[in-house]
DNA sequence: TCTAATTACATTGTGCACAATATAAATGTG
DNA sequence: CACATTTATATTGTGCACAATGTAATTAGA
């Protein structure tokens, strides 16, 4: 049996299968927040940035989520238009568009903080199996981006 | 250090970030036999029932796959209008829709096998630590799905 | 048997991803 | 300084995912 197409045995459709079946269990909870999982993602980095006071351009998330503009703009208008960050062109390269949090943008990351909570509980999953698990990803995603 | 939210201790982006780099390997080589990567995925289920003689219908696909028809329709129009499957109402239970592959879309298997061989040559990840990670994937979804 | 509930798929609408292209600002080169 | 090149973001178009709803066929119940 050199089943190479066999479904199970392709790594991509466990990846996938995985992602997806993780995202879902988010979606309830940042329905709470009213975010979808990559505005999720994005708040993320700049909750991060901004408490190490970074700014951060769209560049600097693409770089950090591996998006491009034709996603990350209009993710950023909607999130701008809730009033959770401003989008301003900078002064000194006009180029640049700089993002940073609202009040009400920064005030969301005290509930955001229950989110990573309520999922590890809902998670029927061992911990050190959890971790395993992260680590042999990001260990594939160097892999991949080192070289290949 | 509570720092829960920093984007690098959340398996969930991992995933994400993994799957997405992975299916950009696909891209290419999948483009060579001009089928997305959920096409791909789809065929792959109807050239193992095929294989099997057993009959395929949406919802089949939908079990498989963890699909609704909201994905499925359209997707399973464009492979259809492409002459790569037949869809056919079932005539025992006119609610069903029967999938078949075309003898153009079953050919096409032979071209598919040259995909998974490409990819992991490609891939400058070990084959045992992609291994590793598959059956920690499988795992991790075996337990989200028989548990909540 | 008549009707209510269920089932299978389709449709509509939103929000990603990503390719391709556009636009405008900055930078490099002669 | 002109002008080509590069850079940063925006726009357009396609194809998923998924929620919500619709529709028609089947099944279950009274």
């Amino acid at each position: 049996m050199d089943d190479l197409l066999a479904l199970d045995n392709q790594i991509c459709f466990s990846l996938y299968a995985v992602n997806r079946a993780v995202t879902s269990r988010y979606r309830p909870l940042l329905a709470e927040l009213d975010l979808t999982y990559p505005q999720y993602l994005v708040m993320l980095v700049l909750w991060e940035r901004a408490r190490a006071d970074r700014p951060t351009r769209v560049s600097d998330l693409g770089a950090r989520l591996r998006l491009d503009s034709g996603t990350l703009t209009p993710l950023l208008k909607r999130l701008a238009q809730r009033g959770l960050i401003s989008r301003d062109r900078s002064l000194v390269d006009e180029r640049v568009v700089t993002i940073s949090l609202t009040e009400k943008g920064a005030d969301l990351r005290e509930l955001a903080i229950q989110v990573p909570k309520k999922l590890l509980c809902g998670l029927d999953v061992a911990p050190e199996r959890l971790l395993a698990l992260r680590n042999e990803l990001n260990a594939v995603l160097k892999a991949m981006e080192i070289r290949g």
